[in-house]
DNA sequence: TAAAAACTAGACTATTTGGTCAAGTTTTTT
DNA sequence: AAAAAACTTGACCAAATAGTCTAGTTTTTA
């Protein structure tokens, strides 16, 4: 799905589902599941409505293939960390990865926003359970830091939705960026914007950002 | 429009066009522009479809309206701050404000952020020239913080940019959220989120927090 | 190379949608 | 109290929409 798709290689089949899915993520991103248009769909993905119909059985089945591979975007090394590792590392480079996917995939981005701000009404107790789970054990991870005296005191959900918070605002809200900067956000704007928000974010954990992101 | 809307002492025109708007703000932040529709408004505001079409001539003046009633909620007492004032109480207040809207105005956040996720096709040039002269104005008063040595050198956009990712999320992610902590905010936890939030940006800065703040 | 599977696509349909019309009733004004 | 203005509401309509059906063509398989 992401625009680096290499079409090559690929049966005519994988080929126009790539084209499916990669169209219905913008026009997801652009206009929500209700508002969102077969036909818009298939004229970005330049076929006919059928086709779409006939690769994906319902718009609702659609949106819930793109949302599923969405999802697997979401993971990341900080999945694996333990009590052992260097919070400074880990949370750095989580944060370095979360704005690589709001750079790289904003219209992902923006669908997933668009399903949480609208109730997440396609997102099943299976994954709300596992996404529950990954909560718990990060933030239980995040505690030890705190209680070795890795990290400073703060509220280990306030701290991971600052970080979601901050980083996905710059694919969601691109527009408003974009009109208020005056330019666009080139790569390294990007590279400034994610050290920029290391720092903050890492500083107000009274952590030392690595050389790396300064 | 708040939940709080005084009914007494209005004519029934006046009472009518505010549950319309309350109700319309609920279905335009649930399913965007496209997707909401007329019918599920009337419903929600307990009034027949025609009714909604006699006080606003089309869905689209009726959304129109309603974010021209959203975007005066962004004023704040930032916006006639000065190189003269404290840094750390007016961005203190300012990161509470918002987050206070986030709090009482969830539905009204969402609206706006999907507006902005979809492109914002609905605010006009008007709109966006005052925003961004706003926001010229804002950035200059950081600036001259920092020169003054009264901030920590930092670019002034990225920082209002980390405020309102942070504090509108609370309103837009509620759902990501309550799921999470596995109950709903209540107003203190509000409280907690806004201090947590104030501590993390005003150290990023380089600033002390107020005590009221702590 | 023949059969099967995969794919293409126009015509069509049942339903939903935003919006209009006309015929009222209620409230306000004078 | 009469006239005007404001409000209510069911019936209706044209356009749009998700999805089906059928009849093909192309590609893959054996």
């Amino acid at each position: 799905m992401s625009a680096s798709t290499n079409y090559k290689e690929l049966s005519i089949g994988e080929l126009n589902r790539n084209k499916i899915l990669n169209a219905a993520e913008k026009e997801f991103a652009l206009h929500g599941f209700k508002g969102a248009r077969v036909q818009a769909i298939a004229d970005r993905a330049q076929l006919p409505k059928t086709n779409v119909l006939y690769y994906f059985k319902s718009k609702e089945s659609l949106y819930l293939a793109l949302l599923e591979d969405i999802l697997r975007l979401w993971n990341s090394r900080f999945d694996e960390a333990t009590v052992g590792d260097d919070p400074a590392e880990v949370l750095a480079h989580y944060i370095a990865d979360k704005m690589e996917i709001s750079r790289c995939r904003p219209y992902a981005s923006k669908m997933f926003a668009l399903e949480i701000i609208n109730g997440a009404p396609n997102l099943n107790e299976f994954f709300k359970d596992q996404h529950a789970s990954w909560m718990a054990g990060r933030v239980d991870v995040i505690k030890q830091w705190i209680d070795q005296g890795k990290l400073a005191a703060t509220d280990p959900h306030y701290l991971l939705f600052n970080i979601w918070a901050t980083s996905q605002h710059y694919a969601d809200f691109s527009v408003q960026i974009n009109e208020l900067r005056g330019k666009p956000m080139t790569q390294s704007d990007f590279a400034e914007a994610t050290n920029n928000l290391i720092k903050l974010i890492l500083t107000g954990c009274g952590l030392t950002v690595p050389s790396k992101f300064e």
